[in-house]
DNA sequence: GAACATAATGCTCAATTGGAGTATAATAAA
DNA sequence: TTTATTATACTCCAATTGAGCATTATGTTC
């Protein structure tokens, strides 16, 4: 019964064979910004994601997080989606398999009552190399970048050596090429491939990944049990990828909000700076705010008006969101 | 310990706790394009994705979907990637949860040894009204969009009403908007509250779904087991969706092509006819393809030239891929 | 062999979009 | 009053995109 090739012949039954009983849990990355900073919650001293197993009592995955989710942060969850589902992880002894689901969810920052230890925590330090809001972070050059020539290098195939460069060509973006913040989740296996990510040690053990050199976590990060750097990497990615087209910032917003206030929350996001005019006006043409009529005063310039989010045009249009005007400079 | 707000404090431990227990198993959208028709792969008599109890020897999902589906198609799964995992079906009594969790592969049609009855079936049989290559299927305007006006009118309370009048006009482009390919999922879900998709009369009797007026299968499209139409349309739609920012069509193609068939095998997935010189300009100023010197013959018209896809782009760059020009006309 | 049908392929053109910069307005602080 | 700082309104230009026309190379039909 174990040969995959019997897939199809295998009855769909509604009763599935009790021989086959796996584990499930769920992992939660939440988001919120505040103070211009994505912050991610965690538990355990920042060092995972909040999860816990899955026996529902409510009918879904996704109803039981967003329960737990609100209830832990006070605040509802105004978006959430699935993220993936991790199965070739370390085996649990035993036979049983670990199947883990990952969500992610985005909401606005809130005292967290504090009795299950959750943290908010900035996202930036688990991976420091991918905030260029401020230029790109010397970090790369400095350590990372010679790691993993080093780590090319170390290749004795020639063709393997060729692939690590192109990699760390593209995923960095030297050589010619521009840095692209989608590319988070490739860069950190990149460097955990490399060695460079302590995890990577951990479970380096078991598989053929080598231990590269030890630098210090201002250089690769803070690290986090199991793999949740690495779905926390996966959260990200979706985050910053869907941005660009459908409106998901204004989840993170409060109700009124002003539109740098706007912009800084993208600009959290995707770790780069964003072309202001450029900014607004393709949030204005899009009609994806209105207009409260009242102003924030205290801005350090000229007041700025108050925005507030067009609930409507998720239902009304199927359309994109921000496409986000980054600037090159 | 079935309050959802213990999530955090259960412990991460590598031992999942045996008394939460769940059966899990994969499903597969395979999908081929074959003479200007895309197809997916069927068990059942058509009624049913391949799909089989998560039990692997192979040490990933990925890995055990893929050596399967290699096997009963003879050839290699170029592409393929997770869909959805899902968990909120019918429980299976006992107090066993089931969680599916689904693929989407990508290959070229081949003779199926036939033994485990696996059928390639036009993805449109499922769904009639998403094929707009020869315009709009006419069983829209005839027979769906009375009887989800009908739905929607029938609600009572007046905001209800409004909002599946707006759905409707969303999801099928009427009242000035315009087709969307890619909102296929959002279609189906529609069509499956308004009670017109045989399925929902089937869960109906646990839900709240109404069962809708009876329409041939010509007009709501051939039914499948449990779930299985709606995941098929999720596959689809992540289909649609990523031939227009990844060149993934490629996957679908034989090793040398002509710039028409690769047209044709683009227009077939999107349901849509593509302007032809648009997309000639697309594919060749992003160097997707390169010449491999020789011609088509017997195009019916002036020889083709028979092009490669340059695989070296997946690696060179992280870029999009083809984005469609879809002809308006 | 001439006319025709069918595709392939090359090219133009206008409209739109997108990146970037300038100019002006309104406030607080010095 | 000057200066710093931010908000907001426009302008400009280049690149992209949607659409169509023109030409070329085949097979087919009178």
């Amino acid at each position: 019964m174990s040969d995959p090739s019997n897939i199809a012949t295998a009855e769909l039954d509604a009763k599935p064979a009790l021989q086959n009983s796996i584990a499930a849990d769920l992992i939660a990355v939440v988001v919120a910004v505040t103070a211009g900073d994505p912050r991610v919650l965690t538990i355990q001293d920042r060092s995972a994601l909040p999860s816990g197993p899955f026996e529902l009592k409510h009918r879904s995955l996704q109803a039981g997080l967003r329960a737990w989710v609100e209830r832990q942060t006070r605040l509802p969850l105004g978006y959430m989606e699935q993220l993936y589902t991790f199965a070739d992880r370390d085996r649990a002894g035993g036979g049983q398999h670990v199947i883990s689901i990952s969500y992610l969810g985005l909401t606005r920052e809130q005292e967290t009552s504090g009795e299950y230890e959750a943290i908010w925590c900035s996202w930036y330090s688990y991976f420091p190399w991918e905030d260029h809001r401020a230029g790109a972070p010397e970090v790369i050059e400095r350590a990372l970048l010679p790691s993993l020539q080093a780590w090319a290098e170390a290749a004795t195939n020639p063709g393997l050596r060729q692939g690590r460069k192109q990699r760390i060509a593209v995923t960095f973006g030297i050589e010619g090429g521009t840095w692209n913040e989608d590319l988070i989740l490739q860069r950190y296996e990149l460097l955990y491939e490399a060695g460079l990510i302590p995890e990577a040690a951990r479970a380096g053990a078991l598989g053929n990944t080598g231990r590269g050199p030890s630098l210090p976590q201002s250089c690769v990060g803070q690290p986090m049990i199991l793999d949740h750097r690495r779905i926390l990497a996966t959260g990200i990615a979706r985050l910053r990828a869907k941005i660009k087209y459908r409106p998901v910032v204004f989840e993170l917003m409060p109700e009124t909000f002003t539109l740098l206030q706007l912009q800084r929350c993208a600009e959290a996001l995707a770790g780069r700076l964003v072309h202001k005019q450029n900014f607004r006006r393709l949030i204005e043409q899009q009609e994806l705010v209105e207009d409260t009529g009242e102003t924030m005063p205290d801005t350090g310039g000229r007041p700025a008006k108050l925005f507030r989010f067009r609930r409507e045009v998720l239902t009304q249009r199927a359309v994109v969101g921000t496409k986000l005007p980054i600037s090159r400079a």
